[in-house]
RNA sequence: GGCUGGGUAGCAAAGCGGUUAUGCAGGGGCCUGCAAAGCCUUAUAGACCGGUUCGACUCCGGUCCCAGCCUCCA
């Protein structure tokens, strides 16, 4: 029985689907103005580990994840390339498709971009402006009415009162109310626009994702979910937006990733702090970093620095040793493995809002189980590799060949390596030991380690 | 100030009202020419103060501290 925990109730429910053939879940995704940083790297796994869990759980699941395309910082940033608004924003989107690849992170069903999405928005808007919940400020600008949503603060837990005392002094004069938030904004000289009911312009921020989700899910449906900071006013207001426009409830079960901090202090750009993925990518392979990602549960901060992320990799470098060498696959051994009740408690820690540290820790179990079975029934302990490369998948991880996997990034040929253990072999069998062990040091000095089992040598990068 | 989380062993990170989390690092041992890997074994916890209970890291109350949101941000 899988717990979700919600937001909007603040604690860990039972998911019940709308439709328990047909699950909708909504993520918002990227700005495309720049590379992906590893905040994005977190919320992007957190997701697809989620997603990847409901599609075991459920005949059909459909993700959808947008695109922001169109924004401030957009403008601002093609500007200071000299470069087309559509060409900066798709060379990022294929550097986000190049990312997500690496970090083992599947497609979602629909990726919509906000400047495909303009006729939906439309759509919306007029249906606010009918019901009188928005309407057109002065300078043309329309905004949502905020105090004409009954359940404003639903999300988030703030009244707004309180929003009131503790906001910023912000006269602007176009709005009848300082919390108002717009929907669609006039556009400046020389700026991208489209034309709208209301004169040309482009949209606000939050009314592309009410457009697209209900566009794509329907009025109504399960999941909807991004990074914590969206809670408000992001998610706050797609609730407003989407709730007023339809009358009906939006999402039923609202879901946040945690944070990820920096050498233990907030990412942020004034602090000069943040790294790309592909910069990180340059140290660490991408399992590593979705291992990493998956060691803390998604709702709790994750703190990123260079020893979490090393203990990340030799984490991951011994559930691949346990798999090493034992690559057969035999279904009827698998069947054998599962009278072991790793896999249950497997997906109960996953049911368990989807709690990977305990699904991790339980892949280690069976790593452990194999290490004590590889000498005395290698059959059991194949069956068991097989159980854990499959358990592994559910979460993306472990898919590799462990050959592959320890032979990455290495600065010489296997033939020069190969070349190096025949003579270290024969120093060995001259019982020179002085030379054996000056071989191995230089491969290590190489970060490659040579290690003498009872059927030869063999060679893994550090 | 308001709201939401959180404070667990050397580090990271979970569950749980009474019995081993797990990974890395440390001690001892097995294996090895020596290592590495692996196995066995071992030490080190639950911010503080009260309360409930036969029994609390786990529930309740209070105190202190930390983080996030309240402004664009995953």
């Amino acid at each position: 029985m899988l717990k979700i925990y919600n937001t909007l109730t603040n604690q860990k429910e039972t998911f019940q689907p709308i439709n328990p053939e047909n699950i909708g879940i909504y993520v918002c995704g990227m700005t495309v103005y720049d590379y992906c940083h590893m905040g994005h790297a977190r919320f992007l796994v957190a997701f697809d580990v989620i997603t990847r869990h409901l599609r075991r759980n459920f005949p059909q699941v459909k993700y959808v994840r947008n695109i922001t395309d169109i924004d401030d910082k957009i403008i601002n940033r093609a500007i200071e390339n000299n470069e087309d608004i559509s060409t900066l924003t798709q060379r990022f989107i294929d550097a986000m498709h190049e990312d997500e690849r690496a970090l083992g992170v599947l497609e979602p069903d629909v990726e919509p971009r906000a400047t495909e999405s303009i006729d939906q928005m439309f759509y919306m808007i007029k249906a606010l402006i009918n019901k009188g919940i928005a309407y057109q400020g002065k300078n043309g600008d329309v905004y949502y009415s905020v105090r004409d949503f009954e359940n404003y603060g639903k999300l988030s837990s703030k009244n707004l009162d309180d929003l009131v005392a503790g906001a910023r002094v912000d006269v602007e004069s176009n709005k009848n109310d300082p919390l108002d938030f717009v929907l669609w904004k006039m556009a400046k000289p020389d700026e991208p626009k489209w034309q709208s009911p209301w004169g040309d312009g482009r949209p606000g921020w939050h009314i592309e994702c009410s457009a697209m989700a209900t566009h794509h899910l329907g009025n109504h449906f399960d999941l909807h979910g991004g990074g914590v900071d969206l809670t408000f006013p992001h998610h706050e207001n797609e609730i407003a937006q989407s709730e007023g426009a339809n009358d009906c409830t939006f999402v039923n079960t609202w879901m946040h990733v945690g944070f990820l901090k920096i050498n233990d202090e907030k990412m942020s750009k004034s602090l000069n702090n943040f790294f790309t993925i592909r910069g990180v990518l340059e140290k660490y392979d991408g399992e590593s970093l979705r291992y990493f990602i998956m060691s803390s549960h998604y709702r709790s901060p994750l703190n990123f620095c260079d020893e979490n992320l090393s203990n990340a990799k030799t984490a991951l470098t011994r559930l691949y040793t346990a798999v090493r060498g034992l690559n057969a696959s035999n279904p009827a051994m698998t069947q054998v493995a599962m009278r072991f009740d790793y896999e249950n408690r497997f997906n109960a820690a996953l049911d368990d809002d989807f709690n990977t540290p305990i699904a991790l820790s339980i892949l280690f179990e069976v790593a452990k189980h194999i290490n004590n079975e590889r000498e005395n029934d290698p059959g059991q302990a194949g069956a068991l590799a097989q159980l854990l490369r499959k358990l592994g998948g559910y979460i993306g991880i472990l898919e590799c060949d462990a050959e592959v996997f320890f032979k990455q990034g290495v600065s010489l040929s296997d033939a020069e390596i190969d070349g190096k253990i025949c003579q270290r072999d024969d120093a060995r069998a001259a019982k020179d030991f002085a030379m054996s062990d000056q071989i191995r040091d230089e491969l290590m000095a190489l970060d490659i380690i040579l290690e003498d089992g009872s059927n030869g040598t063999t060679w893994r990068r550090k």
